[in-house]
DNA sequence: CTTCTGACA
DNA sequence: TGTCAGCA
C-alpha cells in the first residue's frame, strides 16, 4: 500500500494538462500555488510539474470555491489538516515507544530467566 | 509550440 | 481573474 501513495506524489504533469484535467486556466493554477495550497515541482526549465495528488487537491480547492468559500479559508482548512496530521504522527511515535519498551521488557525476561534456553524459536 | 514572470488599458 | 508582453 505504499507503491500507490509514491505514485500519486510523482510530479510528471505539465500546466497545460493540469488545466484540461481539472477545467482550471493557468492563471488560477498559479494563483493557488501563490497562496501555498500547492507546491508542484520544477524541471530543468523552471516548469512547473504537477502529481496526482496536485490534480486531487485542485479539483478539491474549486469545489470549495463553488461552495462560496474563500482561499483565505480554504487556507484554514488545510492548516487545521496539517495540524491533525501532526498528532497522529506523535500519537503513532508514542505507541512505537511503548511497543519498543515492550519488546526489551520481553527480551530481558528471555536472558535473565534459566528456562528461556528451553524455549527460543 | 508551451510555459514563465510581471503588470494592468 | 483575464490578458498581453517578452523570454526561455
Amino acid at each position: 500500500m505504499r507503491e500507490k501513495e509514491f505514485r500519486r506524489s510523482l510530479a510528471i504533469f505539465p500546466i497545460g494538462s493540469v488545466m484540461k484535467l481539472t477545467d482550471l486556466t493557468a492563471r488560477q493554477i498559479r494563483y493557488y500555488e501563490e497562496q501555498g495550497l500547492i507546491q508542484p515541482d520544477r524541471n530543468e526549465g523552471n516548469r512547473r510539474l504537477y502529481s496526482l495528488n496536485d490534480m486531487d487537491l485542485l479539483l478539491e480547492i474549486k469545489d470549495f470555491l463553488d461552495e462560496g468559500l474563500n482561499i483565505a479559508a480554504i487556507k484554514k482548512e488545510y492548516a487545521s489538516r496539517q495540524v491533525k496530521v501532526q498528532k497522529q504522527e506523535k500519537t503513532l511515535t508514542d505507541e512505537d515507544v511503548r511497543r519498543i519498551l515492550h519488546d526489551e521488557l520481553r527480551n530481558q525476561g528471555r536472558f535473565s530467566s534459566p528456562s528461556s534456553i528451553f524455549r527460543s524459536s
